[in-house]
DNA sequence: CCCTGCTATATCGCATTACGATGTACCAGC
DNA sequence: GCTGGTACATCGTAATGCGATATAGCAGGG
């Protein structure tokens, strides 16, 4: 199965979504070509908008309606501080988890010579 | 909430025992050992356990029992060919979304002098 | 002799989440 | 009016971490 690469974005993908907000609003459409650009986050509407109604829903981020040129009108995200605050959180936890996990995947009984 | 560094580690405890299991074999109760010392995995025998019966299913891991000096017997576990392959799979996808999101949350608007 | 604690295994059930499938609405151009 | 791209949304399923719980062997203290 190929299916682990799915269980290994999970959560990640709301890092992400965080991390690209951080500097600037988006949209949910916008969103998603821009992780899509990612070789390793290949994402659908089915991820991205679930997620921000729930990421909206715990005043991470809020809302602002905004025309569009084509289609309806574009929902445009923005970091609330507690957005930030969670960002920074899940980013050091991020940093701790990829510091532990690379210390496995590096140590050599081994050791190159 | 805090739930959401579990949610991080979904996928990831895979990768972390495979790696773990990479040039020496071990039973599930050191592993957990093992793997608390890290700060990051914090894990429990609710989380291990399965997972390891679900590798042995799948044929990543093959398994050994040997005595123990307390307690009941011991299951070493032992990568198999196909789990070499998988770890090496995992371990470079990984590498790509470390690589991914790090472009993401080092990205700044206003580089540092 | 029992009681607590450590080692070591295993299972049940819940909550969370990514995502395929599907649907709706708006606008442009043919 | 039909097609196609933009932009939003929801339902259902599968996967998984983990708290709670159970079991068993051995050691040491009361």
């Amino acid at each position: 199965m190929k299916s682990w690469s799915a269980q290994l974005r999970k959560g990640l993908v709301e890092l992400a979504v965080l991390a690209a907000l951080r500097d600037q609003e988006a949209y949910g459409y916008q969103l998603l070509q821009t992780l899509n650009q990612l070789p390793a986050f290949q994402l659908t509407e089915s991820t991205v908008y679930p997620l921000l109604a729930r990421l909206t829903k715990d005043r991470l981020v809020s809302v602002r309606v905004g025309p569009s040129p084509h289609g309806p009108p574009r929902r445009y995200y923005r970091l609330t501080p507690a957005g930030q605050q969670h960002l920074h959180d899940m980013k050091s936890h991020w940093q701790q988890l990829t510091q532990s996990l690379n210390q496995l995947l590096d140590s050599h009984p081994d050791p190159a010579p």
